[in-house]
DNA sequence: GCACTCTCGGACAACGATGTCTCACCTATT
DNA sequence: AATAGGTGAGACATCGTTGTCCGAGAGTGC
């Protein structure tokens, strides 16, 4: 900068007014400014100007999320990322791959970058943590998932409702023995949609039954045997409930393997790209991470702005959509 | 900084040595200050301590995809991310929509905020102005596309003999009119993937029939016109090559609406999730974004450590994945 | 017990930029 | 012609941190 000052005959104050686009400067003097900044390549540090500013706004917000390549979070963050460029302001993304620690340590690195405001979907049981971090001065938004021991808003869908309505529709179908295969049970969204699923079978005046009840399958053997093992019951489930979209997908290719998919009914929590095409198409309740995304973002950028309402929870409906695979008849299981 | 200093009774270079977990501090004063830091809640301002650093590393990268939410972009994001982990360096992303103006705005924040290095999946066609940023000592790796009017290095996919070897594919199989359907010309993939269809009709000693050329579909309707309209030649086209993954989908649910897809084969470029579980499964060819992204990852970081041989081109083989939809015969289309 | 290391902490300047204040100069008004 | 008012540019301090240098005090060897 006191180069091109220097070059341009001018001083350091007045690089920086052109910089910065101040109206007052002559023109002819801001093309000199301008021309000596081209010739010297000068890129204006932005962290320096973040250091000085007053309101020591970095324009990035930082969001973290179970994993980039997931598509769910991958759609949040495209949403996160089209609102905060209406802002101006850049995101930057980490992966926590359920690793609470990790969101420690990438939160305190956002921190220390001086981001303008978070978007966590977290692992962690515990957030009091971040309260520090809230007092002094930037916000944050759950999503996904609630905060815990902490105060602030979040975005979340309706895991409870959603799993009950699933599990009504199969249970509306005609089916009586219906399992549910669940994924990690260390996340509230797996507990939620569980609660549902038992709500469901209640007001269907249904028993509960262990033996129709898996949880933690995080691989393809562990429903496939989960699969087998129900199937080898005397009197075994016509329909599968399952928690989220891995595990749908490998329910369906469980099911297949067995030659099965005509034969069981099947719904899964969370719409997957060509959940429609498969044969059969697979019903499922749809959340919808877009909206999500774009929801967390509007009210951080308030916050950021200064809102200072009372934390709130904004919850998002999750949607059944009807396909072939939860119509298939409890009969069909022979 | 100051405050913790007073309150733990040193001066301020004391905190910072602690901070930065200088050996030759005494243990009992490094507690003092680190319990006054917690006490006032002080977190270290890193975009300072950047600014002040001899190195100026800011320990983030910057990396530009076409869309975050596309599982190939997402999967090199998240290759990107963990290489970056391993040298505890953070990556800011930001999606560019195939607009060349964007990415340099996104290019000029990211260089404003003194990234250590770029990763950019570039949808321009003349990347000479960021021989600047070069030269100013930020390193800049192209994935997907190559560098254009500009020495970087970059890691590709081979597009070209990656589509001949679909075609081929198809042409032992036995058919003789295969179709070309291809996504937006004016990215290189594009040109590249065609060129390569050209080429395995050559070496087949097919012709090339411009009524099975289709470029630009960009619209599952596009899709579906250029299927009716082939498929209302006197001689139609017994296969189809998509040039990606899109345009693959499209012509699987276009084929499907016509009860077309067990008579026309099918090879498309890029894998899919859940290729294989359709009927047919579709035969594709296969890139590998996570290994584009962990090269171009390690290659920049060699860069940022200081490696200055000239820049390299590394090109990765696109496998075919046999699947169904590609084994289906000629007489199948009667 | 003296001089010499050695260790550890502090004062000061600087990184690249901007906010504040001041001043020179020009124009328009009386 | 003098003055008020407005405009545009510069000097200076400062943001939060670290590099440099120096000095105080403890430990060591003879």
């Amino acid at each position: 900068m006191r180069d091109v000052a220097r070059l341009a005959g001018v001083s350091i104050k007045t690089v920086s007014r052109v910089v910065n686009g101040v109206p007052t400067v002559n023109p002819e003097i801001a093309g000199r400014v301008r021309r000596a900044a081209r010739q010297l390549s000068y890129h204006p540090n932005l962290t320096a100007s973040t250091l000085r500013r007053r309101d020591g706004r970095s324009t990035t917000i930082g969001l973290l999320v179970d994993d980039v390549a997931n598509p769910f979070s991958a759609s949040l963050y495209r949403a996160v990322e089209d609102v905060a460029n209406t802002h101006e302001v850049s995101v930057a993304a980490g992966s926590l791959h359920e690793d609470a620690e990790r969101e420690r340590r990438l939160v305190t690195n956002f921190i220390g970058r001086q981001v303008d405001g978070l978007i966590i979907m977290s692992p962690a049981h515990d957030h009091s943590y971040l309260r520090d971090y809230q007092q002094a001065g930037t916000p944050i938004v759950f999503v996904d998932r609630p905060p815990v021991f902490l105060a602030a808003d979040s975005v979340l869908s309706d895991n409870r409702r959603g799993a009950e309505r699933a599990t009504e529709y199969l249970v509306g179908v005609g089916h009586r023995r219906i399992a549910y295969l669940g994924h990690k049970t260390n996340r509230v969204t797996a507990t939620e949609r569980f609660r549902g699923y038992l709500d469901a079978l209640a007001r269907g005046g249904l028993p509960e039954d262990p033996d129709l009840i898996r949880h933690d399958l995080s691989s393809l053997e562990l429903v496939e045997g989960a699969i087998a093992s129900m199937l080898a019951l005397p009197d075994p489930p016509t329909a599968l409930f399952a928690s989220q979209n891995l595990v749908t997908i490998r329910v369906v290719r469980a099911l297949r393997g067995r030659g099965k998919q005509h034969d069981i009914a099947v719904v899964g929590f969370d719409d997957f790209l060509l959940a429609e095409l498969l044969e059969p198409s697979v019903t499922v309740i749809a959340q919808d991470p877009a909206a999500m995304g774009t929801i967390a973002a509007e009210v951080l950028f308030r916050r950021i702005e200064g809102d200072d309402a009372p934390p709130a929870q904004r919850t998002l409906t999750a949607e059944l959509i009807v396909r072939e695979s939860g119509l298939i008849k409890a009969a069909a299981a022979r």
